[in-house]
This record gives structure tokens, C-alpha cells and sequence, in this order.
DNA sequence: CGGCAGTTTGATCCCGGTCAAAATATGTGG
DNA sequence: CCACATATTTTGACCGGGATCAAACTGCCG
């Protein structure tokens, strides 16, 4: 393993409040791993040994149902915490965390969280913001299932992914990394065939441009039109 | 405002670990205040001044939608805290709590939250106890709003209830707060309607007895099987 | 150039929402 | 204690959004 640089933490909330010494001694104690499209970092009920910062890629939260169904949670964007268990105290992992696309984190034994906790000035607040957002945004999972149709669900997890992972290209902002449309009903609790017609009817409109594995939005404003009625 | 008994507090996880001198001073700097039914105890984006934690009753957390529709986020049980922004470092309130029957509840302003954290061990995990298991619970909301039909969804938002607030009588096990067709269809994202149709179907069946605003499990077992499928 | 993973499109069906109206409780004031 | 207003529940009729089933099509990779 090769030296890391102190450069790549310092500018993350978790860690911004930190000296070069502080974050030295935690980059000398993490581990840094890449992860390959589709792999697993962790699985469901497993043994929460370590926690994670993501540096680079995407990580797809995953539960599947007792019948073999996927349901994502939620997707983490580079620069954050996860498999943070320790934080809400339990022991195991509640969701299988997967790469959306490759993927580098390091991770830390788990016995080291109560000392990043105590030590490190800022660690616990930044990582309960994180776990509120969360919270806050399942929260808002739920009400626009109950409240809303598919059409303005897909629109707005569209919007939340750009929002979150998305980057600039010519026709508009595309999705950083590969989603298919079974991914995105996946997130909406729908079926790909739906996912399907609608983003082949918004790119009649020019809502949209997709290819395989690959969604550019064109005209966010539009959509987010789309996603309130 | 009369003197707080010392063993309201003593045997409740958040303060379970704490000597009688330091449930004293807890004791004292708390406000204690009752709440009719239906009241609410704070509201949506409101400045989050105070945490609170609930001795009796139930409190029923809503949010509001843009159109005027609500959705029931979670029910919090005698015993716990709630109004917890803090512990997520928000400022404001995510949604609003209203007593689904009459409540009593303490509550203490927020500048005491670090303090509390800080002088009583064991009041930090436990709460974050708490905020994991509130995720867990939104976790399998959102899963059961993607995968399952009405039937099964109303079906296990009644056991939920039921093994949080239940109250065994002589025909099974009562939720032990009034709750209305519409209330069951709110946290379950359908329409009252349908609630009702499925409440009559299964009493027909013998699973449940109901009064206005009452609702009775006679065969928890039973509607727990309805629940799969 | 197979073969597989992902996408598209069509046809059909049914769950559960919506609209409507009546029946039943509960509460209130005279 | 009754009459009336209001909240809750029930039931019926209808219909439409999306799931489901099915089949063809299109890249992409080894």
C-alpha cells in the first residue's frame, strides 16, 4: 500500500477541523481499497468490523426482500462516511453496500470510532449531519411514495442523483455513473418496463437522452416541473 | 409545577445507567407539561428550543405535504424521546409531533443537549440507539411501499403498532390510542376508503374487532401470515 | 459471431384510487 | 333530554395508472 496524501481527507467535513498531524495518524491507521463495478463492500447482517469514507465512485445501498427483490435505499456520493453502524449502535450492517461504478474507500476497524469520536473534534457532529440527512431523506422517500405518482417519483430521483453525482456534458447533466433502468425502478419501487416508457416518452420531449446504462437530463427544469403536479 | 418523582426517569434506557443525585438534576431542570389529544407539541420547521421526552401516551409524528395531504412518519411510545434535532445537528424541527391521545411529556431546552451528552454516560448511545432504530423503521417503510400491496401494508402497520402500543383486553390486543380509518391510511399511503373495506373484510373473518376510532387484533398470527404473501 | 445484458413496445388485466351517498356515532347547546 | 351539527365509517359504482406477461430488438463483450 502505497502512501497517502494528507490532501485527500483535509477538505472533507468529517475531518476538516483536523491538523496534519491528526489526519496523518488517521490516514496511517485506515486501509484503502478499490472496489470493482458491482462488488460488494459489505453485506446485510454482516458483522460491522470496519467503517468507510468513500474518495472515489459511488456506492448503491441495497436491501433485498425475503422473496429476492432490491430495493436501494439510498446512493452515497464521494467524500462521505458509510457502513457507519457503530453510529446508530448496532453491531451489524443493515444494507448491502455495492459499487455503482469502480469504486476507492478506505476503511477503519471498528473499534476505532469511539476514539475518532472523542478525539477528533467535529468527527461526531459531521457524521451525525450525515445520518440526518439520511434520515431526512427516506423520510422524504416515504412521502412521495404515498403521495405521489410514478411518473413524479422517477422524475425526482432523476433530479436527486444529478443533484448528487451529476456532471456536465454537452447536452446536459448526465448521471456519473452506469444506471440502468432496472436500477432506477429499483430506487422508485416500480418496474423497469415503466421506467422504460416514461424516459422513452421524455426523450420525444427532449427532456432526456439516454443510452445504454447512461441517463442525461437536458432539461432539469422541466423535469422538476414534471415532478411536482 | 409540582416535584418530579426520581423513579419516572430511573428506569428508562437514556437514563438507565444514572446515579439517584444525577436523575435529581435532571429532574429539576425539566419543564413537565400535559397535552391534550390532538395538540401539537411542536411544529414543522420550527426552531428547535427544546427535546422532549414523552412519560405518557403517544405521540404521532406528521408531515405535511405541498398540496395539504399528511403522512405519518412514526409513532413514539410512552418512554421515549422525541423533538431530538439536535442529535442530528438540525436546528429545526423535521416534522411536526401531536399527541394521538392525551400525553405528558417533559422537556428540556436544547442547550443542555451537549451537557447531557457529555455528563451522563450511556445518554448518547441510547439516544442514537433510538435514532438507528427510527431508521430502520422509514428503512422498511420504504421497502414495504416499493414491494407490497395495500392489504399486506396495513396489515403490519397494525402489528407494528400493536407490538409498540398494544394493550391486551379480553377479545386480543388493542391499540391503546384512538386511531381513525383515515389515521391507518395515512401512515400506510392509502385512502381511508380501502382501510375501511379491509377492516370490515377481516372482521368478517374474525382477525380484528372495531369501534369508532378503536381498532382490536383478535388474531395477531393470522393477519401476521396476510402480512408475507 | 454467438450469447447475454439491457432496452423497447405491445396487449391485457386488476388493484386500489376517486366520486358519491348513506348510515352511524359523538358532541353541543337550548 | 332532545334536536341538530359534525366526525367517522361503510358501501357501491366506476375507471385508469401501472403491473404483468410476452416478444422483439440492440448493443456489447469474449
Amino acid at each position: 500500500m502505497h502512501k497517502l496524501d494528507e490532501s485527500l481527507l483535509s477538505p472533507l467535513p468529517p475531518f476538516s477541523k483536523l491538523g496534519k498531524t491528526q489526519i496523518r495518524t488517521i490516514l496511517d491507521q485506515a486501509t484503502s481499497r478499490r472496489i470493482e463495478s458491482g462488488a460488494a463492500v459489505f453485506h446485510e447482517g454482516a458483522l460491522a468490523e470496519r467503517f468507510f469514507l468513500l474518495l472515489d465512485g459511488t456506492i448503491r445501498v441495497v436491501k433485498t426482500t425475503a422473496d429476492g427483490e432490491q430495493v436501494t435505499s439510498i446512493h452515497i456520493p464521494a467524500g462521505q462516511l458509510f457502513g457507519i453502524a457503530k453510529a446508530l449502535s448496532r453491531t451489524t450492517y443493515p444494507a448491502t453496500a455495492r459499487a455503482a461504478s469502480e469504486a476507492l474507500a478506505l476503511s477503519w476497524p471498528t473499534t476505532l470510532w469511539d476514539n475518532f469520536v472523542t478525539e477528533y473534534s467535529g468527527f461526531a457532529t459531521e457524521t451525525y449531519k450525515t445520518v440526518g440527512d439520511r434520515l431526512g431523506e427516506l423520510n422524504t422517500r416515504v412521502i412521495e411514495m404515498s403521495t405521489q405518482h410514478v411518473e413524479q417519483r422517477i422524475a425526482r430521483a432523476l433530479l436527486r442523483l444529478i443533484s448528487q453525482s451529476g456532471r456536465q456534458v454537452e447536452q446536459g447533466i448526465e448521471i456519473s455513473f452506469p444506471i440502468t433502468r432496472k436500477d432506477v425502478s429499483e430506487m422508485t419501487g416500480t418496474t423497469l418496463q415503466t421506467v422504460s416508457r416514461l424516459l422513452s416518452s421524455w426523450e420525444k420531449n427532449g427532456l432526456v437522452t439516454s443510452k445504454r446504462k447512461k441517463i442525461i437530463i437536458c432539461n432539469p427544469h422541466q423535469l422538476a416541473i414534471l415532478g411536482e403536479a
